[in-house]
DNA sequence: GTGAAAGCGCTAACAC
DNA sequence: GTGTTAGCGCTTTCAC
């Protein structure tokens, strides 16, 4: 037998006060209430087990005490990185946080995004799946819900984004290569559908110049990466370094490398970007610049439960990574 | 400005019929309704954006169309695909799915079954964290709602349990491993803290033989493995075949493998048994169990949703896992 | 400082 | 087949 749900009117009762004076206690503003009572009050709930129904609460108040996040795709540690960020801030702030998980797909995204406003959440954080396709979802949602994005953005996503600083990391990762003694640096990304894939990309040529050799493949996966690599080895570019778009691909190109006889660091040298456990798991190591995810989430909580409406305006908020080195950039001796 | 909700009375009003008729429409039972109706009432639906909102309704019917998944940590990639096992059945049954990371902590575990409970899904499915000290959390939750144990059990959970088949796994490996013309086999596994990991072991001993060596870590993480490969190098006992516990046991067995000059697959085979994503990373892919993600998932989905109580008497379905042979397991020329 | 009572948006008896 | 109405569990005026 499922034990009945303790209510609000059980304490109530059993400590001889109103419903009013119990919710007072439990929840609203406990200090309008006589101390004593108060303490009545919690000792009953605690000794039978209350626990607020959280719908009731929900449609009393309109408020669900819950946050969510929208990810591409928790097969990618990076976003499961971001999203155990996230729920360590809403914890802190007595929140919790719901996490969904768009599959790399526009249309599942979309349809995460309009359950969660049907009174789910009180705000969302997500990382769209696409620039030009996620745009719409967005600007429903964001009617219903305070909304930011996160490490992406949207064409016309409209809301406010925290994401990377995407041309200090890449002027970092360069910097650190040709500290390094490397000098013919390549760059192997994905699609720009993503956002940060675009900046990323154009920051290399940017900063590498504009004959640095530059392989896009059409995902973020590791067999694109692998593809990429060989890409690169097929064509007679003589390089010394290698500067992925994301972890992912690293790690093919990685693969790929290391099983055509190319030795890492001698021959080439590898950097990355999200920093994510995948990293520390080849043979070398691969350096690679350190997104600062709690901050991110820190900043993203912020603006959504702060006060006023500022993730209403759109806006892009930059934060700089740090960069974690390893042996895969060892400096040519 | 946000936009205001669009409530039941909103489209019964414009489709000139009463709220419980609309909702007869919308949800309950349609056929009870004027064909001519309720096509008048899905119209007007549609345009104006109805949508019903979930806490309402979930403190009206009890129900909340939502079903938990809790998963010791989504770090662990297995776990990931576990969960979009999960994804996939609840979206086939129309219902949503809530995520939670109890980051392999029973506190941290136990809060969110206590969250989770208060009213937020109609059923959990629980990858418990510990054997010995999940139970008493596991007990309280399925007393508010069905539960049911999922890959992992606890000592005194007293639910059913739906979980890989370890012994046979075990054997395929052993099996395999043998037909390759392996003969000197270890076994490295995590703290014996999961029912899986203590089954895996046992299992070992028995098919392998009492004489085979065994190392036994305290943590299922890459770094665990690296330190049990160590350890295996160092003690004279001489192996050309290591059994992982786990994927990420079973990479950073690899990773020192490789560092020391192990030839693999010439000098030791590796197995592994989760089949995640990892093990396609390393050079040369580990060979693994595959467990029925998809299978586990469709089962346990049906005993918690399906009529009766099936989930509540303590039981363990076992499911056999089938194998992914890869280059970590070429036999001997 | 405390209680009575209304009502959040929805569904399900119950009447017609 | 359709409408009226009560009420899910909670919070919050409003009156005292």
């Amino acid at each position: 037998m499922n034990r009945q749900r303790v209510r609000l009117i059980d304490v109530a009762e059993a400590a001889g006060v109103s419903r009013a004076t119990a919710s007072r206690v439990l929840s609203g503003s406990p200090r309008h209430v006589d101390p004593v009572l108060a303490e009545r009050v919690w000792a009953v709930a605690r000794r039978i087990g209350y626990r607020p129904h959280v719908s009731a609460r929900a449609l009393r108040t309109g408020q669900t005490g819950t946050i969510g996040i929208v990810v591409p795709t928790l097969t990618n540690p990076y976003f499961v990185a971001l999203a155990e960020a996230f729920a360590g801030e809403s914890r802190d702030r007595g929140a919790d946080l719901l996490i969904a998980d768009s599959r790399n797909d526009v249309e599942s995204e979309a349809a995460h995004l309009r359950r969660l406003t049907d009174g789910r959440v009180d705000a969302i954080a997500i990382v769209p799946v696409s620039y030009e396709d996620s745009g719409a979802a967005l600007v429903e949602a964001r009617d219903a819900v305070p909304l930011a994005q996160v490490d992406r953005r949207t064409r016309d996503g409209n809301t406010a984004a925290i994401v990377l600083d995407n041309i200090t990391g890449v002027r970092l990762l360069i910097e650190h290569l040709r500290e390094a003694g490397r000098e013919r640096i390549a760059y192997v990304g994905a699609e720009t559908a993503s956002s940060s894939g675009a900046e990323r990309l154009a920051a290399f040529t940017d900063i590498a110049g504009e004959h640095a050799p530059v392989t896009v493949v059409s995902e973020f996966s590791t067999s694109a990466g692998r593809e990429a690599a060989r890409h690169l080895l097929d064509s007679t570019t003589d390089i010394d370094a290698i500067v992925c778009g994301a972890d992912v691909l690293a790690v093919g190109v990685h693969s790929t490398l290391q099983r055509s006889g190319v030795s890492l660091p001698g021959d080439i040298a590898l950097v990355s970007f999200d920093d994510s456990e995948l990293l520390e798991l080849t043979d070398p190591p691969i350096t690679s610049l350190s997104p600062p995810v709690g901050e991110i989430a820190r900043r993203t909580t912020e603006l959504l439960m702060g006060e006023g409406d500022a993730w209403r305006e759109p806006s892009v908020e930059r934060l700089v990574p740090g960069l974690a080195i390893r042996e895969s950039t060892q400096p040519h001796r």
